[in-house]
DNA sequence: GAAGCCGAACCTGTATGACAGGTTTGCCGA
DNA sequence: TCGGCAAACCTGTCATACAGGTTCGGCTTC
């Protein structure tokens, strides 16, 4: 039989916490579903309603389960605010490094661009198109800019029909806001600048034509680019 | 002015949380460092203790921070549990397939064994042979067997030197094995099974030799295998 | 008979106090 | 100087209390 990972930590809480996944699991719940009241809970499990609560506490940094003030728990849908979280504790403890960021997010986002192009459909090829239009728009006003490039790249992981690859450039997507300004400071050049929007587009362009290959070269170009405007800022 | 994602959910202990990630930030705190005790917190922040304790438990929830009994609470080095339990999640509530992961898995494990074969050193590359070696072993013992099928693939991520790709192969470990019986079971020939252990072996020699071509090839050749298998166990 | 309002029951968020058991630290004795 | 011991400190868990939000059924009104 195995035994949750949770139930490592052999406290009271972690055991309270595989009961609970386990509960998810056998009762089948999805997301929206909700789940058992803390005092029914700790009742069902012999536990005070502290542990309970602590459990739920732990549950729902995970976004495992979704807690609201006077409502009762719920499933929560995936989402990479907890992952995102860890990653941004990796880079500011010095474990891990911003250019080994870059890497896995080259690697993953050739892959994205290139099932994007396959698989996309009208709604978000526009969509993606529409993102990188409004980041020429905005391209004096860095804040609005910086949105809507971390809002394409999500749309790309969104169109690679893949929720995993899209979990997973949602992890970086803390830490990637917290560098982003020093990659647009170090381009200093009004041509730069330039080449860094048209890159966007390109990549948009050859997804919405449906072109892989073009749209993998051109997300290839896009972290050549990158990485050096980061580096050239003294970023490790 | 960023505000931290955590305060979102605009309670008390999520300010809290934010306040500790701060304090870690701040003070540049490094793995292993110990943080104020629960009752120092409480009284610098004027919040009860219950709330300091549940903030506590969530980020002891991403393995942000390790708690212990009667120790102070201490800044943890990244570790893939809490990844691999948000994982778990999207899986058993069908938010995520297994052929999703495994196309993830394809992506990442191809630029994995590249890199390894480039930059492993001497000891790594005992050590992923040493795995494979065992796994022919315990071919008659399927849990053994995945136990070193699973530490193979955790060395190969370790040799490539970026522990983001440790952390997020790391992620997949808890659903991987759970659905590893499945594939294992679906080799019902002993040559599918000798080729499944071939595969491991190939890989480890083209690492080992440092040929990153080969050993991209045949860590496609293995999940070629691997998804083959899957599909005919009628796994989605 | 249906629609809307209202209050009671239920539930969560937070605080306080208590105590058992583990950890740390500094002092004291050998 | 070294080893051990005890006190101080700290966390894990429990019980209780209460404010404020949510739900839901019944009652009123049209």
């Amino acid at each position: 039989m195995w035994s949750d990972p949770v139930d490592q930590g052999v406290g009271l809480v972690s055991s309270t916490i595989g009961a609970i996944t386990r509960l998810i699991r056998e009762q089948d719940l999805m997301p929206g579903d909700r789940l058992p009241s803390e005092a029914t809970l700790a009742r069902d499990l012999q536990v005070s309603r502290t542990v309970v609560r602590e459990a739920f506490r732990s549950l729902a940094a995970m976004r495992i389960i979704e807690l609201a003030s006077g409502r009762r728990a719920a499933v929560a849908p995936i989402d990479h605010g907890a992952m995102s979280l860890i990653i941004e504790h990796g880079v500011h403890t010095d474990q891990i490094s911003i250019q080994q960021i870059y890497d896995v997010r080259r690697t993953i986002e050739s892959r994205i661009v290139t099932l994007a192009a396959l698989r996309r459909n009208e709604g978000e090829a526009q969509a993606i198109r529409a993102e990188a239009a409004a980041m020429r728009a905005a391209i004096d006003d860095p804040p609005a800019l910086m949105r809507h490039d971390l809002a394409f790249h999500m749309g790309l992981a969104r169109a690679s029909r893949n929720p995993v690859f899209a979990l997973i450039m949602g992890a970086f997507q803390g830490i990637t806001a917290q560098t982003w300004p020093v990659g647009w400071r170090s381009r200093t050049s009004a041509a730069a600048r330039e080449a860094m929007i048209a890159n966007h587009e390109n990549i948009a362009a050859a997804v919405a034509e449906g072109d892989p290959e073009r749209a993998a070269a051109a997300m290839s170009q896009h972290f050549d680019d990158s990485v050096r405007a980061l580096i050239s800022a003294g970023l490790t």
